[in-house]
RNA sequence: GUCCCUGUAGCUCAGUGGAUAGAGCAACUGCCUUCUAAGCAGUGGGUCGUGAGUUCGAAUCUCACCAGGGACGCCA
């Protein structure tokens, strides 16, 4: 990227400045260049001057006077200037901007990708719902952003392997095996009780009669097997309704695998060797105060059970040990917060980097109906499936709605306002921006226009090299993404990109009677939806043709 | 009580320690004989929760406080 190329011979400059006493030996700050927000300031600014001037004891104005008359001007530089009170602009070509054109058009839906990760092996685990009911829309949250993050990362040189940890041991399947026996008996017209801790869904009673619609009374006396097959279908389903929303998996790994394939046992004795387990009250402990936790933490329970921490104690052991992953993002609910300081304590006491692990909480969805808030409940089984939304407000939209905000911020979702606003939901509007150039080129090809020798030296109008500049931004957006792990920053780029195409669309006509002009902003116009259809793709969401 | 997240325009939310704090929706004013008006151009709207501190410079970093949400279990 040209915007690290920058970083690179500023940083010679000043390097080169501390060699001819322009500059004391002073510690050098990370070099990073901005957007400025106001394009008279150029492309690309910095403020090494400003950061610098304290400990060079200098005026910030002549040391960016110095390192400009150092500085190697790259041949995509069209200006560099000195801005009070400190500040380096850079100008690129205009030459060099329609130039990129080319560039996008050839590199087609591969423009944008970046060799961030140097082929690292990363795995991402989101969703990993109990499969004891239906995935509701906090679900559906962390599921989006698990996608278009995996997809991001992959874009960015990462090889990514996405997982759902099916949570297939425990307790709270074993509250879903004994909820769906008694359902399954009293649909046989027997007296059974719920247990108190029961999943009390109707769902529940549904899938009791499937499974007698489909083979009859046998489990009977068989109450595992018919939670196993109970289960099944609910993973079945929750599969399914990810898939309506466009999220897929490598692998669905099983928590009862890592007893079964001896993850466990490894990963606990490896703690133990290391020296962080103890017994007390006839329970197994993983000493964390030593690490400075604020209590320790229960392992395997006083009757032998393993704790839900422990497996995925042993989960992540498998993870980074076993299949050697150099980086593993988390994508937990808030629910899950006081999980992660024991979750990077206790890989740290297995010898691991916790650095290496990262752990995204996403936070609460509150869903409302006009003013009244619906509280999900999957005990009583008052709820709004994830299903349910998507069927109301879209794919599309549920997607973009739920990238724009970030995972940090708590968000409402409004039923009621999202359909009534639906026509009028950025989605959109950015879709409408690709419909509107497939258009263009529809026409074009229709006409049997051949802009193949379009000459794009011939944009030069602002609303034209605005364009271009956006469509060069993708690739910087995607690092930042990738960096950050903060998918929302695509929706508004998305929508910038849209802005400014629909003003360059007002100004511009595209096919004219000038051949020449007409050639050079069909090549541009189509680049432009390579720009907008691949960051609806990265969005998980459709490029359509025509609305 | 301890820990985590949040507090920015009427509403929903962006905002990598830098230049005049932005977008969408809502409100108001204009613009369709020409590739899609699901669009464009413009106007109004802000003690960036409060108060200190660090800094040449703070919405952004630190501390205290206020408000909302979440977690503090031999549940997951």
């Amino acid at each position: 990227m040209i915007r690290d190329e920058l970083a690179i011979l500023l940083e010679k400059a000043a390097i080169e400045a501390q060699r001819s006493n322009l500059l004391p030996p002073i510690a050098m700050p990370e070099i990073v260049l901005e957007r400025p927000q106001n394009p008279e300031h150029g492309d690309y600014a910095s403020t090494l001057p400003l950061k610098l001037a304290r400990a060079a004891r200098m005026d910030p104005l002549i040391i960016a006077q110095s390192l400009v008359n150092l500085i190697q001007r790259p041949k995509e530089i069209e200006r560099i200037a000195v801005a009070s009170p400190g500040f380096i602009n850079f100008s690129l070509r205009s030459d060099w901007l329609t130039a990129q054109v080319e560039a996008i058009l050839s590199a087609g839906a591969q423009y944008g990708n970046i060799d961030l990760g140097k082929g690292a092996r990363v795995q991402l685990e989101f969703v990993s719902v109990n499969p004891t009911g239906p995935l509701h829309v906090g679900h559906g949250r962390g599921a989006i952003l698990g996608s278009t993050l995996a997809d991001v990362l992959a874009s960015s040189g990462y090889e990514v392997v996405k997982e759902y940890y099916i949570n297939d041991a425990g307790s709270q399947m074993d509250a879903f095996y004994r909820s769906l026996y008694a359902r399954y008996q009293q649909a046989l017209g027997r007296d059974a009780p719920m247990p108190t801790e029961g999943y009390f869904g109707d769902y529940m009673i549904d899938i009791a009669n499937e499974i007698i619609a489909e083979e009859g009374e046998r489990f009977l006396d068989k109450p595992e097997e018919l939670g196993e097959r109970g289960a099944a279908k609910v993973i079945a389903a929750i599969a399914s309704d990810l898939e309506l929303l466009g999220v897929t998996f490598d692998e669905w790994f099983s928590e009862q695998s890592l007893f079964e394939q001896g993850q466990y046992d490894k990963a606990m004795s490896l703690l133990s060797e290391k020296g962080y387990t103890v017994e007390k009250e006839g329970a197994v402990w993983f000493s964390s105060t030593a690490l400075g936790e604020d209590k320790d933490n229960v392992l395997v329970r006083s009757d032998g059970s393993p704790t839900y921490f422990a497996s995925d104690l042993a989960y992540h052991y498998n993870k980074f040990i076993e299949r050697g992953f150099e980086r593993v993002i988390d994508i937990w609910g808030a629910d899950h917060q006081g999980h992660v300081s024991r979750m990077k304590a206790v890989i740290g006491a297995l010898g691991i980097d916790p650095e290496r692990l990262q752990v995204i909480i996403s936070q609460m969805v509150t869903l409302k109906r006009g003013d009244a808030i619906i509280r999900a409940s999957k005990r009583t089984g008052e709820m709004i499936t994830l299903r349910e939304l998507v069927d109301e407000v879209g794919v599309d939209a549920c997607r973009f709605f739920f990238l724009s905000r970030s995972a940090d911020s708590q968000m409402d979702f409004d039923l009621e306002l999202a359909k009534r606003q639906s026509a009028d939901n950025p989605v959109y509007y950015v879709q409408y921006a690709h419909a509107r150039i497939s258009s263009i080129l529809r026409l074009a090809e229709e006409r049997g226009i051949d802009f193949g020798g379009g000459d794009v030296s011939l944009l030069t109008s602002d609303p034209e090299l605005a364009l271009i500049r956006k469509m060069l931004q993708l690739p910087e957006v995607m690092e930042l993404v990738a960096m950050t792990l903060e998918p929302h920053h695509l929706p508004y780029y998305a929508t910038d990109m849209a802005t400014i195409f629909h003003n360059f669309y007002e100004k511009c006509r595209v096919i004219s009677d000038d051949r020449a002009l007409t050639g050079a902003r069909l090549k541009l116009v189509a680049a432009a939806r390579i720009v907008l259809a691949r960051t609806l793709h990265l969005m998980g969401m459709s490029a359509p043709e025509q609305m």
